[in-house]
RNA sequence: GUCACCAUCGUCUAGCCCGGUUAGGACGGCGGCCUCUCAAGCCGCUAAGACGGGUUCAAAUCCCGUUGGUGACGCCA
């Protein structure tokens, strides 16, 4: 047995968000870390809320990311009789017991409490009842009417709750379905889950779940309640401040690595590193130096973190992932030579891998096509950069090779030859290649063009009227 | 309302457990260098321990309170 297996337990109500996502990535990162296992179960009991495909986007996602999980995920759907069982022995064995009382009874228990200033709760009307089974009713488990329940949280420490805080709550439905404290008890001891890592929206459900594991007599695991994303402005992370599903990020081109390094980074921490490749992640993150409070989710830096791994990354590896994107843009299918060498002169330009190929259209279209910058022609196409481009044709057309180091050499004696400057050659030359002021470097894009492609873009911007 | 959790630059954070730092790093912003352009890179600047009380020679660090924020209070998950 492992000393440590974790659990990521979705529901495919949507697809995979960022706030899940970082929770699967620390589930993920604790049991590679220390040589266990981690599981992925699919806590699909509400069956009309969740679908398949968004089963299917989650799993699409955590592939995507590098969270490969052991063996196949567990459905909850398909595991009624082992809920079953164990709601069962808490009945016999008198921790648990049936409950007559209607939705709205219970309501109204509730909201008299509220008016007395107590918790809205079930007042235990049918705890001594002795009911059976019949119509309608439910399963409610018997809790200890004092003391305190008392755990130890791998990221806020000690937390304790008092019993009288709680009710006796449902856990068989009158429609014979476990609840989800049940179902989440149940699944997690039959997994051998020894480390639950999660949302700290369920730092209330903690106890309850604690209570079951004892009322069963079951071993209690260790509990990690990661804080919540905030958005930008420290307010609940909504759509409007970028929360968007992983999937998302996928499509606008961030780097699974990058998004992963972020997403680990924010609430977790080692020193003063802020990037981590996945494999410095498994190395280094034991469940420690978790942050207890919630943190803001950046644009800003993710896209940094992500332009950071696109410079450093093999450059075959970047051409491979950006080839979909050059696909997508329309440029039809590069090679993959061609491809790493626009990512050389590109690489440092671009945040993401959709800008980045989009970067890549003015070599990629023909010279008749490239689009002409007005502002940029008016400034630098002018009669006297017009004849220094008439000029270079000739000097480019004779230059033997034709890569980066001559066509460098070529145009430096151009400009030294006619006692000219760099900076009176240089923009028109820029224009006439790119088709606007930006860019890679002069020498690099011509040698990339290759000659004639050169030359009849010089051609062209010398006639632009 | 009740309970629980949280609180260091605008943001992510280090330091806090085991009091003594010019409170460090990073993103962003601003400025500079480089430079044909845009970037990248390098350099510099910016800006913080919510508040109030204790304890102590000394508090970001320990204790109490206040305020603020978040979450939970379902026969949802």
């Amino acid at each position: 047995m492992p000393d440590v297996v974790t659990r990521f337990a979705p529901s495919p109500t949507g697809h995979l968000h960022i706030g899940g996502a970082r929770t699967a990535i620390f589930c993920w990162l604790l049991a590679r870390h220390f040589d266990g296992r981690f599981y992925l179960r699919i806590e699909d009991t509400d069956l009309l809320r969740s679908k398949q495909e968004y089963t299917d986007a989650i799993l699409a996602s955590m592939r995507w990311l590098g969270l490969d999980w052991d063996g196949p995920p567990v459905f909850q759907s398909r595991r009624a009789a082992l809920y079953n069982g164990l709601v069962d022995r808490l009945l016999t064995s008198g921790r648990a017991y049936w409950c007559g009382c209607t939705p709205e009874e219970v309501e109204a228990m509730r909201e008299l409490a509220r008016r007395n200033g107590a918790k809205p709760r079930y007042n235990g009307k049918c705890r001594d009842r002795c009911l059976g089974p019949g119509q309608g009713r439910c399963v409610r488990l018997k809790i200890p009417l004092t003391g305190k329940i008392v755990f130890d949280d791998m990221v806020k420490g000690r937390i304790a709750v008092d019993a009288g805080e709680l009710d006796d709550m449902v856990i068989r439905r009158a429609d014979g379905m476990p609840t989800y404290n049940l179902a989440v008890v149940a699944d997690d001891n039959d997994m051998g889950v020894t480390h639950v890592i999660r949302g700290d929206d369920h730092v209330s459900n903690t106890p309850r779940q604690i209570l079951i594991y004892q009322a069963l007599g079951l071993p209690v695991p260790r509990f990690g309640h990661v804080p919540m994303i905030l958005g930008h402005d420290r307010q609940k992370l909504s759509k409007r401040h970028g929360a968007r599903s992983v999937i998302e990020y996928q499509r606008d081109g961030l780097l699974p690595q990058a998004l992963v390094s972020y997403l680990a980074r924010l609430g977790w921490s080692r020193g003063d590193q802020e990037l981590f490749s996945p494999e410095e992640l498994v190395r280094y993150f034991d469940g420690s130096n978790l942050n207890p409070a919630a943190a803001a989710f950046d644009p800003a830096k993710l896209e940094w973190t992500n332009a950071r791994f696109m410079r450093s990354m093999p450059l075959a590896e970047l051409a491979r992932c950006v080839a979909p994107f050059v696909r997508e843009a329309g440029f039809g299918c590069v090679p993959e030579e061609r491809l790493v060498g626009l990512c050389v002169l590109f690489r440092e330009r671009a945040t993401d891998l959709r800008a980045l190929a989009q970067s890549f259209r003015p070599l990629l279209v023909p010279a008749a096509e490239l689009a002409i910058n007005e502002k940029d022609a008016a400034r630098h196409l002018t009669e006297t950069g017009k004849s220094h481009l008439r000029a270079l044709e000739a000097v480019f057309s004779s230059c033997a090779p034709f890569d980066a180091a001559a066509v460098n050499e070529a145009l430096n004696s151009y400009v030294a030859d006619n006692s000219l400057t760099f900076k009176q050659v240089a923009p028109p030359l820029r224009t006439a290649l790119m088709g606007f002021m930006g860019g890679s470097h002069l020498n690099d894009i011509m040698a990339f063009l290759g000659r004639e492609e050169t030359l009849s873009r010089l051609r062209r911007a010398a006639s632009f009227a």
